[in-house]
RNA sequence: GCCCUCGUAGCGCAAUUGGACAGCGCAUCGGACUUCUAAUCCGGCGGUUGUGAGUUCGAGUCUCACCGGGGGCGCCA
């Protein structure tokens, strides 16, 4: 937004330092740091390191304090800005907060939902996640994927990328087969119920991998079972049809509630039989090798790149033949960049496959594909349970999804109904839900991806201190003095005297959300987001105990409710990245 | 053995990618509701950024070593 007065300003600079015989030299701008100074400010210790470096004497700091001041007395800076001064070392250049304030204002209300993003470019990526096996149960540990993928997404979108959102459902392997054989001999004719498919399912799981490990008889038999599926015995195919359809139906349900939807389904039963035909070929290349029947097809990747314990050996398939998940991630890589012209192929994957993805993208590489370098895993940390307790669905130590909304709800709906016993029940439902994914959602998005993220029941409900329903909060309180004016929001640049502190801070803020978008953009971590809501919903709430808006006088009155409106906007659109929705009251 | 990752206040986390005084939330102590919603605001307490060296004008951030937690490393996904 204030690139070309940086520009402005330079034009100014680089005469002054040429002067100084320094020629050649580059600014790094940014914003002044501190709370409540709104403008932008360079450095000059790059330059006066340069400087002793080739061959002056002087102490760095003193002639980069020299330098700041010098051009300092030197500058003009227009009507633009309202003054400009040298603190050790640092120019700072401050905004004429009135003008500027305006034109932020002015910009937000016109962008409205589009503001803080860039225009398009031409750039097509793909971001897989949610990648849920079917037969199995969702947990909170999925979650912090799905969440994740999504917002990337968005953000992505919102920097101007063609993204398309994908899933890769594992609706075939042994856990399928173990599941579909028990369900055949212990519950046949069983549905699952309308309600709870997910656990009903994901019971129907554990049980089967207990009756599997718990007598050698069990295993034989499925073991048999898996054989007649290879045999394609039209009975387990049709079984398989079947349920496989309730699991992706109650998957589809919950993909709902989160707000999540996905452009493009892979499976993994579309992809294994053409994998095959690429392990052949890397056989027939010479890469892979083929052990069988002693042992397996394999690629030993350190020995061909010439590199010591970095690459390890890669399985392909087993000895007996049967698919791998190497087996079907290399076509289902080379299906994606085929069917949409991909410039970027991201993978949101758990930190444990880093070494499995480093590998696949290398055996693409090998096998020739150039887009192989766009291939990019984009890993998280686990979700565990207190006590670094790791979430295993065959062990029972899972929070199940539905269970941590359903709670979630329930006690957002404890505090709406306190607050607003006017609403009808179901506007009241409808704004706990919203609050209640929030919730949930920003505490897993406020984390680093690099951080594990332990999972209580505590934590994940409060609504206290950094979470969602403060951002949401602030929000809805500029809903609710616009809602007095019937949300007419007065057009045209007004003219108040100066402005409040609170009221640059907020400014200031507002001004900052499309750098902020573009910087997750680039390290693909919707935490800066996450931070940058809660910043500006603190900035709000502080301007709203402090600024009267509605017995403000005239201009002032004028300004504050383009200001309530701009804020409210970007508050809306930040959470928006997040894949939190915002109520009009709570 | 090799590789990845984390270590910041009692606890949970940030820190504009190497910049200005290391910020915020819980917790704790104390203030503020006849005024646009108090799911709010203001103030107090709390730090040798795991340890030691190095690079740099400048290091929580980069390099190396060490300590401690977690993870990965040929037929699991």
């Amino acid at each position: 937004m204030f690139d070309r007065y940086k520009i402005q300003i330079e034009e100014q600079i680089n005469p002054i330092l040429k002067q100084e015989g320094l020629e050649n030299s580059t600014l790094q701008w940014s914003l002044i740091p501190f709370s409540g100074h709104w403008g932008i400010s360079t450095s000059f210790f790059q330059i006066a390191a340069q400087e002793t470096r080739s061959g002056k004497k002087g102490n760095v700091a003193h002639r980069a304090a020299e330098l700041a001041e010098m051009i300092a007395s030197k500058l003009d800076i227009g009507t633009e800005f309202e003054k400009c001064e040298a603190v050790k070392g640092y120019l700072n250049i401050y905004f004429a907060s009135k003008s500027f304030s305006q034109m932020v204002v002015e910009k937000v209300l016109e962008e409205k939902q589009l503001y803080g993003s860039h225009p398009p470019i031409d750039e097509t990526v793909m971001v897989e996640f949610s990648q849920p096996n079917t037969h199995k149960a969702f947990h909170v540990g999925h979650l912090r994927n799905i969440v994740l993928g999504a917002s990337v997404s968005n953000i992505l979108e919102f920097n101007g990328n063609t993204v398309i959102r994908a899933n890769y459902l594992g609706d075939i392997g042994l856990h399928v087969i173990t599941w579909l054989w028990n369900y055949e001999n212990f519950h046949e004719g069983e549905t699952p119920p309308a309600e709870n498919a997910i656990s009903w399912i994901g019971e129907l799981y554990a049980e089967a991998v207990k009756r599997r490990e718990e007598s050698e008889e069990n295993e034989e038999a499925i073991r048999r079972y898996f054989q007649a599926w290879d045999n394609h015995d039209p009975e387990i195919i049709a079984l398989w049809k079947e349920t496989r359809q309730w699991s992706l139906d109650a998957f589809e349900r919950l993909y709902e509630i989160l707000g999540i939807h996905f452009d493009r389904l892979y499976f993994e039963s579309e992809v294994e039989h053409v994998g095959k035909a690429f392990v052949e070929e890397l056989i027939e290349k010479g890469l892979a090798k083929d052990e069988r029947p002693g042992g397996a097809v394999i690629i030993d990747l350190d020995a061909l790149l010439g590199t010591k314990e970095e690459y390890r050996v890669l399985v392909l398939l087993r000895s007996d033949g049967t698919s791998l998940y190497a087996t079907k991630d290399i076509p289902l890589a080379v299906k994606k960049f085929e069917e949409y012209k991909l410039d970027r192929s991201i993978y949101v994957v758990d930190v444990r496959q880093s070494l499995y993805l480093k590998q696949i993208f290398k055996v693409l590489e090998l096998l020739g594909y150039e887009w192989a370098k766009q291939c990019q895993h984009l890993a998280y940390e686990i979700v565990n349970l207190p006590g670094n307790v790791t979430l295993a669905s065959r062990e029972g130590t899972v929070v199940l999804l539905e269970d941590l909304i359903r709670e979630a709800e329930k006690r957002a709906m404890e505090i709406v109904d306190k607050k607003n016993p006017e609403l009808g029940l179901e506007d009241k439902q409808q704004i706990a839900r919203m609050i209640a994914l929030g919730s949930i959602k920003y505490s897993l998005l406020s984390r680093d991806n690099t951080k594990i993220v332990t999972f209580d029941w505590e934590t994940a409900l409060d609504v206290n201190g950094q979470a969602a329903p403060y951002i949401q909060y602030a929000a809805v309180r500029a809903n609710s003095i616009l809602r007095k004016v019937q949300y007419q929001i007065p057009s045209g640049w007004s003219n108040p005297s100066d402005l409040e502190e609170k009221e640059i801070v907020l400014v200031d803020l507002i001004s900052r959300f499309p750098q902020e978008v573009e910087k997750a953009g680039r390290d693909l971590k919707p935490l800066v987001i996450a931070n940058y809501a809660y910043d500006l919903a603190k900035a709000f709430n502080d301007f709203y105990t402090h600024c009267p808006v509605l017995s403000a006088k005239d201009e002032v009155r004028t300004f504050r409710l383009r200001l309530v409106a701009a804020t409210k906007q970007t508050i809306i659109n930040s959470l928006g990245l997040l894949g939190i929705q915002v109520p009009e009251i709570m």
